[in-house]
DNA sequence: GTCTATAGCAAGATAGAC
DNA sequence: GTCTATCTTGCTATAGAC
């Protein structure tokens, strides 16, 4: 795990992304806070989007793994309390996407991310809703991914059990 | 209103920072769709931050005149209304916003967006809140301005209600 | 009020030595 | 793997003529 520069350029600059944000962070600030130059990056990172798309990844995956791991038919709070832990898993990156939405829009997630929520709709409430299931939908898991990151410094259990509980009215079950 | 360079101007940065994010637009980009040059932008605004802000006003003065004219004792379903309204008419600047956080973050949108919303918790539900009630509140104010966002393209009054709805139970009243 | 021309800068990225 | 040096590009902004 020493020697390991790989894995200090994705600690320190996820670090400064999530403070300044993505755009607002360059190459030169990265390898200047850990002590290297510039065309260091590049031997472990072919172009600044790669080591952004790096950082998301694991984000990415992780959603991916849980809209497709289950089925439709199981305890919708159970459902609703595993999202937020997957929010809460991921806040910190959650926070650094949800500051640079426009500048991480090629990377395609604002598509991305629209089309896991209608999933995630579709395991709680069926694939066919009304208008008005999808506004609460909207309202329950909008409102829930805020608290993941309005109250990311509290411990989880003072912030899970009423946002679930919140979301779980809101959506009328 | 001919010749009103400088409204044209508002309306086509407007246009192309809501398309494609402020930080993705440059003045070269907006000159050209106006079809006139850069330097012409510097006559009518001091520089792209003041252009920003004048764009940006609006919504800012909107919420400050609507957080200062009430008193807590309203009703709570007609001030959650009330915000949903407000959330829908700057909609299309608000998408503006929060898909560049980071970048407007100097105008200290961030902490000001905190505040408001701090300060409408207080008129729903009192200035003393538990913690639970904050979570509820997050919940609730949060997923409505999703809805404004999100259902932006269709009619108020098919959003509307369901919205406020949703957010009313979910803060437990 | 709008133009041409350009200054001045910082960014991402590459070449090639060590 | 990391360096020095440099290329290229695009940006905000200004000077000054018309």
């Amino acid at each position: 795990m020493p020697g390991d520069t790989k894995g200090r350029i994705l600690a320190v600059a996820r670090e400064l992304f999530v403070e300044q944000g993505v755009q607002n962070t360059s190459l030169r600030q990265i390898s200047e806070r850990l002590g290297i130059t510039k065309p260091a990056l590049y031997y472990h990172f072919a172009s600044r989007d790669d080591l952004v798309r790096s950082i998301v990844q694991p984000l990415i995956e992780d959603i991916e793994r849980f809209v497709r791991g289950r089925e439709p038919a199981g305890d919708p709070r159970e459902l609703l309390g595993d999202y937020f832990d997957l929010m809460w898993r991921h806040r910190e990156v959650i926070v650094m996407m949800v500051r640079d939405l426009s500048t991480l829009s090629h990377l395609d997630l604002g598509a991305r991310m629209f089309a896991w929520r209608r999933q995630i709709v579709a395991l709680l409430l069926g694939p066919d809703l009304t208008r008005e299931q999808h506004i609460r939908a909207t309202v329950a898991l909008g409102g829930m991914s805020d608290c993941a990151v309005e109250y990311a410094d509290l411990p989880l259990e003072e912030v899970k059990p009423t946002a679930v509980e919140a979301a779980a009215v809101a959506l009328g079950i």
